[in-house]
RNA sequence: GCCCGGAUGGUGGAAUGGUAGACACGAAGGACUUAAAAUCCUUUGGCCUCACGGCUGUGCGGGUUCAAGUCCCGCUUCGGGUACCA
């Protein structure tokens, strides 16, 4: 019997779904391992052989812990929500329920064919109304709590409500939008519409008039980690600033949290260092600077309470409240058409033109420390979101505060000795402080700890974190998304009782916004409740859906709840969670978010939702060239045609050439099949081309994976051609899992020929060669040694020298022509995670009736790994020049002594001294001359 | 600008401070075959040498060490993240 991989493939594929070997329930006699995958959104473009990279690596992992008797959780699911699918539903017309369906019923085919462990009777869609119900209701829960910041926890709101019904702001620790101060009989006197406006600055989902990221190409607002600078990521459409209401989830509540959680996560650095800089903590001062000639003080946030003296201006956003408390009316002109002219600049256009604008306001505050009077200047390289869009401005020691001195000529001060200041500030926080009065003499770090408690003791002002974390904005203009589980009741927003959920997306006759400029959910018929309220008309972002799916795999089908406490308290959390990198800063501060809140609501057990981290590199595109010549007449010109003539790469210097895309498919090992040449492409029909070696060579480069440059690999291609199990080992053999490398299904013949090779050790020419003889005991030191490397390369995720492991160990057994029974067994069962069919299909050759799945993964036995002798590199100078066996219990004396009378180092010696020598049992012989 | 990763043959890559280039791909040569495919064998970092063997070699320049791809310092360069964050 040959290889015939797809035949086996297709046979085991059917034996696993048949027998739901995947299946996977509630085991209490078993541990728990939760593995996930960062679930796919289903493009229409399908799968490319770089997605599976990651769904490949969590499967070994899960069929290893399987293997080693973990009750192993691996589901997959949708994320079915998104922009693409309505773009693509504007333009077409078709529902984006339908082109979704589509592509996920794609989608699972090719994920199929590879042959994954999941258990698809967990499969969730974001999109579906079982699922979503849980979205909707979760976001009742923020509507209903707020943050205590005393407690670091979410607290019901009506807690808060019976706090200020008795004592108003006083004692209220409760993270807020804004910090409020009324007393208990100021609220009892509001109206109800009131008393709401004011809990919303509370509620952790809140309805706020806020300044958002605008795109009008997309017609809808986004969130931070969906703008890059200065444009939408999904597109690259310009994004602008405009100040809307909209619902946003407090995630700047939980910003010490999710900050504090980051060390008990295992992941890279980088990825951690990534969400720490998002999430933004600094420690530093509040102060407030009266102004001159009003009875009026505003804060400004600094890190650098030490450089008080050194405060020359402040300066204020432009979008500032303060703007029109401190411009005086002989500035008012002036000040409004710099603001004119500061919104009419977009984001983008801030960020590339960089240079220094600002206008004076015609005000002056006084500076707390040394009383003097200093300008008052708007410019907009202050923030308004961040801090309290107010600064104190020391340019001697801050760089764009010095820039913006130089440009207005304002004076600088220096505060550290020695400091030159002519060219440019001194930022750095070193030195000794001068001119700094009662700091004076300290280090700056003294000073800035000297200078924060100063300002608490008089009164200046206080120590204050700030963090970078912005709330999240949650509405989207958009139709293909979740619809909030909300109502407006003299406008002002109130949540569907929980038995109305989940509240199904309607159908409307356009995806389009309505004329009146509304979202398209304003298209759709009687969309109120029953009372005739209207409902909300935006629908939620796409990371809604994606925040707490890990939790649902738990207990996808539970109608009760979003997860039964059963199910919880024995999955708990993700112990291994494979992913991209570009999830860094926002699904994976949302879900943390969100499962931190469902924490505190005594909903699941876990306050971090995932253990460990990785990180798989992307796969790069190989792109192949073709070299055309310019402006060349043909070789062969025929009459009246000019035909484009190519030549091969090694020749093409000898001309003016332009490369040109070809399709990787049509190349191989970077020869052109000139034919399909021809055919792929129209204009080439009758190209001619100059050859080299009568071969054509194209050239190469790595680039994006993508269909323009015509190097997309489709992985239903390589199954076709190799199999899946050939694909599973040569994604893995690509290089380390966390690197990014570039496809090149060049090199995929040698993991095709190991599993030939393989399947040689049991069938001869076809006759099956499978022996019940004892194993020697080279055979179990080839096995063991196998076993041991590739226990400790999977722990390590190190997947690709763990394939090198295999083809060593099957090298070594064909060279023995080792077809005993006792060693392949173990082999076939440690193969398993990697190419689970061949394995299957050689485990039940083996005489077994039961899946490979359920098998014990083997273990080494060091006994068998001992070896009698040591081959001593011996060196000279560190350098070595030949090697000596020795047996290998040699004490270290004796090995000095050997490798000292041996004649090939009294050859190499030629008479030198020796001046030392070095001896590391086991390992090396080093001898210093 | 700041932060985090990389840089090793023609290519992908391997190497707890201890024989650099494992394992593959490609290439060259050979066996089998009418032929091709498949399979198998040999060689394959560079330079010198008929050979034995030697010299050199992990982006660049220093350093630590008996010994450095690996550790330290200073650069070059390529990726990724992030940004008037006070």
């Amino acid at each position: 019997m040959e290889y015939n991989f797809s035949e086996i493939e297709a046979k085991w594929q059917t034996y696993w779904k048949e027998n739901q070997i995947y299946k996977t329930e509630v085991d209490l006699q078993k541990p728990k391992y939760y593995v996930l995958d960062m679930f796919p959104y289903p493009s229409g473009a399908g799968l490319h052989v770089g997605h599976p990279l990651g769904y490949i690596a969590s499967d070994i992992y899960s069929r290893y812990k399987r293997l080693q008797g973990f009750n192993v959780l691996h589901p997959m699911g949708y994320d079915a929500y998104g922009l693409p699918a309505e773009q693509y539903a504007i333009q077409t017309g078709q529902h984006p329920a339908v082109t979704t369906a589509r592509n996920i019923a794609r989608y699972r085919e090719q994920l199929d064919k590879i042959g994954f462990c999941y258990d698809w009777g967990r499969e969730i869609r974001t999109c579906d109304p079982d699922y979503y119900h849980w979205t909707q209701w979760a976001f009742i829960q923020m509507f209903n709590h707020y943050f205590d910041t005393k407690l670091q926890k979410a607290i019901p709101i009506e807690n808060l409500v019976n706090h200020i019904e008795k004592n108003g702001t006083t004692e209220l620790h409760a993270h807020g939008t804004e910090e409020l101060c009324f007393s208990a009989t100021e609220w009892n006197a509001k109206t109800e519409k009131e008393q709401q406006e004011i809990l919303l600055n509370y509620r952790i989902a809140y309805l706020a008039d806020m300044k958002v990221n605008w795109c009008p190409a997309l017609g809808t607002v986004l969130a931070n980690d969906e703008v890059s600078e200065g444009v939408s990521i999904r597109g690259g459409h310009p994004v602008e600033q405009k100040v809307m209401r909209q619902w946003s989830l407090r995630v700047s509540a939980y910003a010490q949290r999710l900050l504090d959680g980051l060390s008990r996560i295992d992941s890279t650095d980088s990825l951690k260092e990534t969400q720490k800089n998002w999430i933004g903590r600094s420690e530093g001062a509040e102060m407030s600077f009266k102004l001159s000639d009003k009875e009026l003080s505003f804060d400004v946030f600094t890190t650098r309470a030490d450089t008080i003296y050194g405060v020359t201006f402040m300066v204020l956003a432009p979008e500032s409240e303060l703007v029109k408390t401190c411009t005086s009316p002989e500035q008012a002109a002036e000040v409004q058409a710099y603001l004119d002219a500061t919104k009419k600049r977009t984001e983008r256009e801030r960020i590339a033109d960089r240079r220094v604008t600002g206008v004076f306001t015609g005000s002056y505050a006084i500076n707390p420390v040394g009383g003097t009077e200093i300008p008052i200047w708007i410019s907009d390289y202050v923030l308004a979101g961040y801090g309290t869009g107010a600064i104190m401005a020391v340019p001697a020691h801050d760089s764009r505060d010095y820039a913006f001195a130089k440009h207005f000529n304002l004076p600088i001060i220096p505060l550290i000795e020695g400091c030159d200041v002519s060219e440019e500030s001194f930022d750095a926080k070193e030195g000794i402080m001068m001119n700094s009065g009662f700091l004076n003499g300290l280090t700056v770090k003294e000073a800035i700890e000297k200078a924060k408690a100063y300002v608490e003791e008089k009164g200046i002002g206080r120590i204050k974190v700030n963090f970078r974390l912005r709330d999240a904005i949650f509405s989207r203009q958009r139709y293909w998304g979740e619809p909030f589980p909300v109502y407006y009741k003299d406008d002002m927003p109130y949540m569907l009782d929980e038995s109305k959920l989940p509240l199904i997306l309607p159908e409307v006759d356009k995806f389009l916004p309505t004329e009146k400029g509304e979202p398209p959910l304003g298209r759709a018929k009687n969309w109120q409740t029953e009372d005739g309220f209207p409902l909300e008309l935006c629908t939620m972002p796409g990371f809604a859906g994606s925040s707490a799916y890990y939790l649902r795999y738990m207990d996808p089908k539970n109608d009760k709840t979003l997860v039964s406490k059963e199910a919880n308290e024995y999955w708990r959390d993700v112990d291994l969670y494979i992913g991209g990198t570009e999830h860094a800063t926002g699904h994976l501060v949302y879900s943390r978010f969100w499962n931190k809140f469902l924490f505190d609501l005594g909903l699941v057990c876990e306050d971090e939702p995932f253990k460990k981290l990785i990180n798989q590199g992307m796969i790069q595109g190989r792109s192949n060239f073709v070299y055309r010549i310019k402006d060349k007449a043909p070789l062969t010109p025929l009459k009246g045609e000019t035909v484009p003539v190519f030549v091969s790469l090694n020749l093409k210097d000898r001309y003016e050439t332009t490369p040109i895309h070809v399709d990787v498919n049509i190349v191989t090992n970077d020869h052109l099949d000139i034919e399909k040449f021809r055919n792929w492409n129209p204009e080439y029909k009758n190209a001619e081309f100059i050859l080299e070696d009568g071969k054509y060579i194209c050239g190469w480069a790595v680039e994006k994976m993508s269909k323009s440059m015509f190097n997309v690999v489709n992985p239903d291609d390589i199954v076709e051609k190799y199999g899946a199990d050939t694909l599973r080992l040569y994604e893995m053999f690509l290089g380390p899992l966390e690197q990014s490398k570039p496809w090149d299904t060049n090199g995929i013949d040698g993991v095709h020929r190991f599993l030939k090779r393989l399947w040689s050790l049991f069938y001869k020419d076809g006759i099956l060669v499978l022996n019940n003889e004892q194993p020697s005991a080279e055979e179990l030191k080839i096995l063991h040694k196998t076993i041991k490397k590739v226990t400790f390369d999977i722990e390590n995720f190190s997947f690709n020298t763990s394939v090198s492991a295999f083809m060593i160990c099957v090298n070594e057994l064909s060279a023995l022509k080792c077809s005993k029974k006792a060693t392949l067994e173990p082999l076939v069962i440690l193969l398993t995670p990697f190419a689970p069919h061949i394995a299957e299909e050689l485990y039940h050759v083996l005489g077994h009736t039961g899946t490979v799945c359920d098998a014990t993964f083997p273990v080494c036995n060091e006994d068998f790994l001992v070896e009698s002798t040591v081959k001593y590199p011996i060196s000279f100078n560190g350098k070595v020049r030949f090697t000596l066996e020795l047996p290998a219990d040699m004490n270290k004396a004796d090995v000095e002594k050997a490798a000292l009378e041996n004649e090939n180092t009294i050859k190499q010696l030629n008479g030198a001294t020796i001046k030392k020598v070095i001896v590391v049992p086991g390992k090396i012989v080093n001898i210093v001359v």
